[in-house]
DNA sequence: GCAAAAGTGTTACAATTACACCCATGT
DNA sequence: ACATGGGTGTAATTGTAACACTTTTGC
């Protein structure tokens, strides 16, 4: 009477530092595809939500505690999974680089960061389930402010520059750029500079989610 | 070993005559949520994708035979279903109205299209997943041309142009839209009029998927 | 004092919006 | 001939894109 599917889910986490755009895989201890990369994640438990499974495998196997999350796509087609009917919702993630370089000291934990221009081959269908997460952080980021979550809590503005440079994979124009954004007052500027090597200080800027999000309410569109 | 989670799908699947959006649903048969309205949809057997899922489940319930077809979101929250833990892969679906006319034959099914203004009492969490299907045709609308799939082959331009006025919830300048719809180059004016009662016969257009798919393809993007 | 990154304004061009009259048909 | 819906152009405004120099710091 109970159909014999089963069900995972499947996390695409991004992260991003100095210009590169990497992703969260960890290495597989079993068999199918032993020693392979692939995405965190694992089978759902009768009593938990499937956010709460993503949440719990992405922390049981990387440590990751991760600051947005969204559903990307579910794969079910008939053999993706070697091991049988396996039909696998997949999310999508974003932390912050704080995450991001706690990982570098622990690396021994079959966890680790790859540049998405430089991913091993994959298990499972995993790397299409990638590449959808991939397409999908390149569309989300032209009209909602998801870039931030990608970012410190504070960050110079030369920061969100290059991440748009990187994700969009062309030069931006800085002076519109700013004006851009800056008129969307989502932004707050503080009363704190940072210098790093030479060059003038810049000032720290934080995104106000509230204003955001009261902003959206009104029917004002994030849109770069 | 197999964890006892149930996989279903369910349609939204929308028409469009006369100004009005209407969605498909049938009338239950059995327990629970008996003689109650619900999304066309059920179980996935396990040797069948999800979209064969969709579409066997669509004809044997409704006769509707779909031509657009996308996975719209999987819901899977605890509870959401009196019979245990099922989640289910929702689809959004598109038809023609030749479709939608069809049915207006064979009521009897058990098988009715309501106006998405007046919508009974939806069983399970379906009134959620309408509720999400409705905003992602609001927004699909503006950036992918989808609407075609709710006209015939061949529309008059003001058939559109009341489509999207419907599904914006506002008035469109006709002559704006019009400039801005042939500027896309995606319809082909055919030398075929149709009158229906008084007025000026309007010219009959058709959509041009090919050349579409070529200027998408260039990265020209559709947008109202 | 010079190299390096931050910060800023103006002008040309493109896209969007607002707006009103003539045309072809059915009755 | 008139009521009804189809079809068209232009001007004002707004938004986008292009473009270069000054400022502040570290060395």
């Amino acid at each position: 009477m109970q159909n014999p599917i089963r069900l995972t889910v499947d996390a695409v986490v991004f992260g991003y530092d100095a210009g590169k755009i990497s992703v969260l895989l960890v290495k597989r201890k079993y068999e199918p595809f032993q020693d392979a990369w692939a995405l965190p994640g694992g089978f759902v438990s009768e009593d938990e939500n499937l956010e709460e499974a993503v949440t719990r495998e992405l922390l049981e196997e990387t440590g990751v505690s991760i600051n947005y999350l969204e559903q990307l796509y579910t794969f079910g087609k008939l053999g993706r999974d070697t091991r049988g009917r396996v039909v696998s919702v997949a999310y999508f993630g974003l932390v912050k680089p704080a995450a991001f370089r706690i990982k570098a000291a622990t690396d021994a934990k079959e966890t680790s960061w790859f540049d998405i221009q430089k991913l091993p081959r994959l298990a499972f269908d995993h790397d299409k389930i990638l590449k959808i997460a991939i397409e999908r952080l390149r569309g989300k980021i032209i009209y909602e402010p998801i870039g931030f979550e990608l970012l410190d809590k504070k960050f110079p503005f030369s920061d969100l520059e290059k991440l748009y440079t990187t994700l969009l994979g062309r030069e931006i124009d800085r002076r519109n750029f700013r004006k851009k954004i800056l008129s969307l007052k989502v932004l707050d500027e503080l009363d704190e500079k940072v210098s790093q090597g030479p060059g003038r200080p810049a000032s720290l800027f934080s995104f106000n989610k509230e204003r955001y999000f009261k902003l959206k309410a009104e029917g004002i569109i994030f849109e770069i």
